[in-house]
DNA sequence: AATTTTTATTTGTCTGACATTTAAAAGTCT
DNA sequence: AGACTTTTAAATGTCAGACAAATAAAAATT
């Protein structure tokens, strides 16, 4: 574990990869002790400061957690889903907002990923599961549920659906993409109407995926893409001509 | 902007998390100069330690980035798909040597993503891309390669399947399942006979995206999923015995 | 007017110190 | 001896002040 001494700034970020590489490797294992600020400090020959600003930089990452008091210090971090979501989710949404990707490419991700969760959910979902997305389709169709909240309980049908995949790494993946959606979904303005549309397609998912037949949930999904496509598109247009 | 001065500890992830917000909700916009670091020390309430320790959390995000000299500073930074890759690779690795992902479910969940892919990629591949896999299916085929070489070049294969779909946001989801497996696949041993096999999928994989045939792109990755799967359960059979 | 020099600003780093937390060791009482 | 309390030491969290280095703008010089 070196760091180059000849290149001058930015000494932290040096020994934050350092120490990095050594827990992706393997090198440092989880719950592993580092050692501490001063022995670090030592071992690199820089000050405390310099160090601590590098095991900030980890522990942003959730690479390590560090405790207070006697036998306390930095631990590497056993890396939670939990973790890895919400950074997947503030990167993902910072990805979409900053980087103008268009709607439409983000609405595509989404729905082609949450159509590679259907077939496996339509297998696997628990009673649960179901239970929830007949719950948040309930929900939809209160009268009085403003914008944000009918794409809250969107979000948490889907949610649903992929974590019925009974695959982690998927409902991982997608967390992203699905909530990173949100800031962009909550611009659209749904009309009782299109509610009414919304629901009729979550129902004929649910029951779909209630009956197991994988195909069906498919078609489902892609109406829904494409509706949801439309009124995007609606809102685009009103917004050039807001006569 | 505030931080809550009664809890104790960690003012320096508080004021991370108060910058972060302010990027993420869009109050402070791309390239914008955050104040200095004495004026935030000020504003804070807190050490200029402290507010390095914070700026140094959001650098390891890259959410911002920093500047030496007169009109210097602390810039939001524009994210780019490279910086959330490799966060992203970073994250799916830890995430999958950590926290004992089987391999089974890995593999699922990437030749899941991956088959959501494949009718993007049929339509749009460009002959780029398409000629980008034939050489990997080349070298693929050469005597004298080794494991990891191997292994390499089917990174490379699938990452040129996924880039064919068009659509940034399924490659950064994808690169991360992709690139993550690879240390896992790595302790596969390939044979002759078993590259032979997976050349062979490969290769219908590229004849099916040249035709623009979709379902038989996805039956050639059922197959290709189905194989990968059997080689590592192989894999794992010899561990437990290895007579 | 062009070039060079100076200056001010800002981050990067260091030193040293004190506060706070925490677990273990030492001490005390029953 | 055992249970409880107190002390102590180690570690992180925070602060203050200082200097170094980079850099752009301003000033001075040719």
């Amino acid at each position: 574990m070196k760091i180059d001494p000849r290149s001058p700034a930015d000494l932290s970020a040096q020994i934050a990869q350092a120490i990095r590489d050594a827990i992706v490797s393997g090198r440092l294992i989880v719950d592993e002790r580092l050692p501490s600020e001063a022995e670090l400090a030592d071992q690199f020959q820089v000050s405390r400061p310099t160090v601590r600003e590098a095991l900030k930089r980890l522990a942003a990452q959730s690479l390590i957690r560090t405790q207070r008091g006697a036998s306390g210090g930095a631990f590497v971090n056993r890396l939670n889903f939990e973790d890895a979501y919400s950074q997947q989710i503030t990167t993902s949404t910072l990805l979409l907002s900053m980087n103008a990707v268009s709607f439409d490419t983000a609405c595509e991700a989404r729905y082609a990923l949450e159509r590679a969760c259907a077939s496996l959910s339509a297998q696997r979902r628990t009673p649960d599961q179901l239970a929830t997305m007949r719950a948040e389709i309930f929900r939809q169709a209160q009268p009085g549920l403003t914008d944000e909240a009918f794409c809250a309980s969107d979000v948490a049908f889907h949610r649903a659906l992929v974590d019925g995949a009974g695959n982690p790494v998927l409902s991982y993946q997608l967390a992203g993409a699905v909530e990173a959606m949100q800031p962009l979904m909550n611009m659209i303005t749904f009309t009782a109407r299109s509610r009414e549309e919304i629901i009729a397609l979550h129902t004929d998912i649910a029951d779909a995926l209630e009956a197991g037949d994988a195909s069906s949930v498919d078609a489902a999904l892609v109406k829904l893409e494409l509706y949801t496509r439309k009124l995007a598109q609606d809102v685009a247009e009103q917004r050039r001509k807001p006569a």
